[in-house]
DNA sequence: CTCCAGTCTTTTATCGACAAAAAACCTTTT
DNA sequence: AAAAGGTTTTTTGTCGATAAAAGACTGGAG
């Protein structure tokens, strides 16, 4: 099989969005630049869809001949990357299964039971080992060590320090910076969240990431920009895993959002500090509340 | 080639050292925890051993038959494992050679001129990742960001922070913590490095990394403790290419450490902040001053 | 019934092969 | 001669194969 092609189908559902009957689409470049792929994937995309009728590659251009419709699509499950399917197999796994912490992890099981080569699973697994929650022992398996209390705890206490002083240069930053306006176009998001907050609060998850994010590119330290990956994977499951009084957590995490914007833009640094403590104090419980209770590392679970 | 026996020749030159002409060796499960290796490999070694003279496998036990030779031993550079060889190759080129910031860095190209496999490059660039001087585009070659001074400057920022917490979490270890047994045996061994400095000054490096590693271990956070392995791997690097000055700057170090120590030992938090903070400014003043002078981020190595 | 060595099975480390995707190069058109 | 499209070369992502190493099973001796 050696590769798959997700690149060019998801390039051809990106670009089905891209037709109107009728229209004539841009260069072969400018579409690679739109698109985020090459000129070879987009000149495969664009022969597919003249041989299925979409577009007429003429000497005038490229023109449109049909709007595209849904049997046009590529299935949404063959436009994801090898790495995000085995990614999602093991958090399945490690999550929701019954995993110990202390368990072996076996390359080939797992590449077995995802359905892929072993050297796709092992490379995976290098490059989640930075998230502290796998080990490798030498020539031999690695261990997994689990989503435990410990593992919460360790994480707030760096995200604390981090945060804390990327807040603080957040303050500093100049009038102007465009941090700033991105700041400000966050904080309509935030408000228009809210208000329909009843239909949408599952959108939360993605402009939580978006605003803390923000808030850690103040450091300009490359260390405190690497270490919020960490809390975006376990947020990124936490979330779609623990549904229970989503909305409401949610809503009240919007408003500690709020007040945190308010002290960032106020410069009030005892403010800062205050809204950014009570916001981290209030998702550590979510997150801790999430880990069955009980002695630490004794095997709880998000 | 499949896989190399490097594991096997290393076990092999280990072992020899265990070899007493007359004597008899313990059971092969005890030879493979002494070695750190399975008794599978164990068996082999004993085997070869076998073969050239060296023990004899009778009804009685293994008895060593000749004191081992120097012959007896592998070459030194078959000992090491790939990922090892990788490294050294790669750090050689970033270096010592002149690699420019925002270079492009092919898996193919490098594999080639060290003469491996492309999945062990691969593997090792993906384990490299984490220390932030390489960056990967999706789909596409890495980028190397360099050893230059915004590296070392952000890598200091958050070593400070790390180690300041750290020592605090050292001083409030108690009284009969093995830590801080640890801690008197290191002062021993720095007391006598300091003497004999002449001609042991570059043992430094090895000392030095378990130092601060005692210390980080007290915060008794995962996050932080892998961190240690970016500062690690710059300074195992930085020692080995830059000797000039080398024996007044351990000697130096060696005098911050004993202060350090000493405050550690203290429990005086404003005595310990001032040690901490004393030994990582000049730490950071050596590291910046082998990077080449000049603006940020113009491609100055160390 | 624990320890030990002998045998068999499974897993890891590494390579080479090959399609997809990127990148470099070349040609035409305006 | 710039910008677009066409062609060729190079590199990346993924797999399967294979030797080394680890691990599991087995029977015998103290």
């Amino acid at each position: 099989m050696s590769k798959q092609n997700t690149v060019f189908k998801e390039g051809y559902n990106k670009c089905l969005g891209l037709l109107t009957s009728g229209a004539f689409l841009p260069s072969e470049a400018e579409l690679g630049a739109k698109l985020g792929i090459s000129r070879t994937t987009v000149r495969t995309i664009l022969k597919t869809m003249a041989g299925v009728g979409l577009v007429e590659l003429g000497n005038q251009g490229k023109k449109v001949l049909r709007n595209p419709r849904q049997k046009d699509y590529f299935p949404e499950d063959q436009t994801d990357s090898l790495a995000e399917i085995i990614e999602r197999s093991f958090m399945k796994r490690i999550l929701a299964g019954g995993a110990q912490p202390g368990m072996q992890i076996n390359e080939l099981e797992l590449a077995r039971d995802i359905g892929v080569g072993t050297s796709s699973v092992r490379e995976f697994l290098i490059r989640f080992s930075r998230f502290g929650l796998i080990e490798k022992r030498k020539n031999s398996h690695w261990i997994l060590k689990g989503f435990t209390r410990a593992f919460a705890l360790e994480l707030f206490e760096i995200r604390e320090v981090f945060e804390l002083k990327s807040a603080v240069a957040f303050t500093k930053l100049p009038e102007d910076h465009p941090a700033r306006e991105k700041l400000d176009s966050l904080e309509v998001e935030h408000l228009a969240l809210l208000r329909e907050i009843d239909s949408r609060y599952t959108e939360f998850s993605e402009l939580d990431e978006r605003f803390h994010r923000l808030i850690h590119s103040a450091s300009r330290n490359r260390f405190v920009d690497d270490f919020y990956d960490v809390i975006a994977i376990v947020f990124h499951y936490h979330y779609q895993w623990n549904k229970l009084h989503a909305q409401q957590r949610n809503t009240r995490a919007l408003e500690e959002h709020l007040a945190y914007i308010e002290a960032l833009r106020s410069r009030d640094l005892a403010k800062v500090n205050k809204a950014c403590r009570a916001h981290l104090k209030s998702a550590r419980e979510t997150l801790l509340q999430s880990i069955m209770p009980g002695d630490d590392d004794q095997g709880h679970y998000i």
